[in-house]
RNA sequence: CGGGGUAUAGCGCAGUCCGGUUAGCGCACCUGGUUUGGGACCAGGGGGUCGUAGGUUCGAAUCCUACUACCCCGACCA
């Protein structure tokens, strides 16, 4: 595994493809980087599914499944909307195979032509909002709140494992409202949500604001979003939640009577976030020793490995281990005992690090001897002896520690590589030398942002939503701006 | 779609320039023994249409032609 992760990007890819493959994450398939997530990456995600289903559900959204195909005809609806999306649609022409003639395989069948294409959903806003005009009629039947778990397809060019893969799972949450200040509300709701989740369940601070119209969301009013800043230095984003106005009502005729018994298009919010999370996961807090997972998200978080020469003491271990699991486990503590006689401590110990667990407890005839454990923590490597009474409150407030740890360590690695910038050169030489956030002024203007980002690279991941209103001048042409925005390199 | 690279055992690679025993190494796997507090050691063993198709040659992993797949860098994007 190359070394040196976190000042050496070369080694990234490297570090990365090695990381995903051995820890038994993901590997590429084929097509255009498909994601695999194989059952330990899958029962890390699904923790996360989890969490972040819990928390729609506590603010008031339902599950509901669409299809995933979509007719062509419905993308021609919202001009901007097939304008974002058309460039990487799969596309289902035929619906039949046949054996080749020259006995080589087999073939489309020419003949099996469909009348219209079906695109697979790259998105649901269209077949959702087609579906909403025969839900909504009243503004009793307002708001709907409703979100999708669904795997996507968007075609891309590039992909890179769990960043961009050319299909990825995801969850889409679609809301209708009877006015625009509550489709608002629920917009910030949500980017609310995500920021807590990023925050507090994957140790992984963000920033929250709203996107320049170049970065937008095709078909949103206004697109908000969390970005988070990885270790080598760029961005990524976590996490969009738009507003979406009245544009897929009208588009789609979604139009309902009010109370005055006016009717009026209804508005319209989306929002999601994907398996990049898993990559952000991995690429926030991982090291050269193999993933480090936070605590809340781990699917093991204590792992005890029993250290023995004999049967005889390996039967002792696992008499003086069965309670400790037990207490462990009372206090809803995922542990898991591996007293698999195959591999030997040492292999188990790498293992584990490997895999991110955050708490290794080892115990051996030494300790059985002084009545200790020795407890080993993943985000700093340490070693430390404990007495075996009451470890399970040892452990229990670790695990809190480290979760605390983690996201503050990655806080300050943020805050190392914020900086601002007020000309030019300034913004060059941190963008080409050191990377990270960047604060500077912006005319306001696309070309700008666009001329910028053929300069350097760098574009606009967010304009902070409290931001302090401060006078300046844009760093590329001059002209007067009244906040600061952030720039960076972005995967 | 442009530029670069790679393809040899499950994984990672050497061998290719300059054709010539039976295609080799590390990891992994299997058997036996000794080991077990940070990826053990010794001995033995199994596993290969050398990406595909054609050509040159007495002889091709190696030379030639075409094709395919994957990776990296760009444009595009969550």
């Amino acid at each position: 595994m190359a070394k040196n992760f976190v000042t050496r990007e070369e080694n990234y890819s490297q570090w990365y493809n090695d990381l995903v493959i051995k820890a038994n994450l993901a590997e590429n398939s084929a097509v255009r980087g498909c994601m695999v997530i194989k059952p330990y990456g899958y029962s890390i995600w699904e923790r996360m599914q989890r969490a972040l289903d819990d928390m729609f559900k506590e603010t008031g959204h339902e599950n509901a499944y669409f299809p995933l195909f979509i007719p062509k005809s419905f993308f021609s609806r919202e001009a901007d909307h097939v304008e974002g999306f058309a460039k990487e649609c799969a596309v289902v022409t035929h619906y039949r195979l046949r054996n080749s003639p020259d006995g080589s395989g087999v073939e489309v069948d020419p003949d099996a032509k469909l009348e219209e294409e079906l695109i697979v959903r790259p998105t649901s806003e269209t077949i959702i909002w087609d579906t909403y005009r025969n839900w909504i009629q009243s503004y009793r039947d307002l708001p709907l709140l409703i979100n999708q778990w669904a795997n996507v397809v968007r075609w891309e060019m590039r992909t890179r494992l769990f960043l961009r893969t050319a299909e990825f799972l995801w969850q889409e949450g679609h809301t209708a409202h009877a006015t625009e200040q509550e489709a608002i509300e629920e917009t910030e709701k949500m980017i609310n949500v995500y920021a807590d989740f990023a925050e507090n369940w994957m140790a992984m601070p963000v920033l929250k604001g709203i996107k320049s119209p170049n970065e937008r969301f095709a078909g949103a009013v206004e697109t908000y979003c969390i970005e988070a800043l990885m270790q080598d230095g760029k961005a990524l984003q976590a996490g969009t939640s738009h507003f979406l106005g009245q544009n897929f009502a009208k588009a789609f005729n979604v139009q309902f009577l009010n109370s005055e018994n006016v009717l009026e298009y209804v508005w319209a919010t989306s929002w999601g976030v994907s398996t990049r999370l898993m990559g952000a996961l991995v690429m926030s807090h991982s090291d050269d020793h193999g993933l480090v997972l936070p605590p809340k998200l781990a699917p093991v978080q204590v792992v005890i490995v029993p250290i023995y020469k004999s049967d005889e003491q390996l039967q002792l271990i696992n008499e003086t281990v069965e309670p400790i699991i037990a207490d462990l486990k009372k206090l809803d503590i995922r542990v898991k005992y591996d007293n698999r006689t195959t591999q030997k401590p040492g292999w188990k110990f790498n293992e584990y690090e490997f895999q991110g667990v955050p708490v290794r407890i080892a115990i051996g005839p030494r300790d059985i001897e002084n009545k200790t454990v020795e407890v080993a923590r993943r985000d700093t490597l340490e070693k430390k002896s404990y007495q075996m009474t009451c470890i399970d409150v040892v452990i229990k407030n670790l695990l809190e520690q480290i979760q605390k740890n983690l996201y503050i360590k990655a806080l300050d690695f943020r805050e190392e590589n914020t900086r601002k910038a007020d000309t030019w050169d300034e913004f060059v030489d941190i963008i080409e030398n050191k990377g990270g956030f960047v604060y500077a002024h912006w005319d306001g203007t696309s070309e700008t942002e666009q001329a910028i980002k053929d300069k350097t690279k760098a574009t606009i991941r967010l304009i902070p939503i409290e931001g302090k209103k401060e006078q300046g001048k844009c760093i590329l042409t001059g002209k007067p701006s009244e906040q600061r925005v952030v720039f960076a390199r972005s995967y």
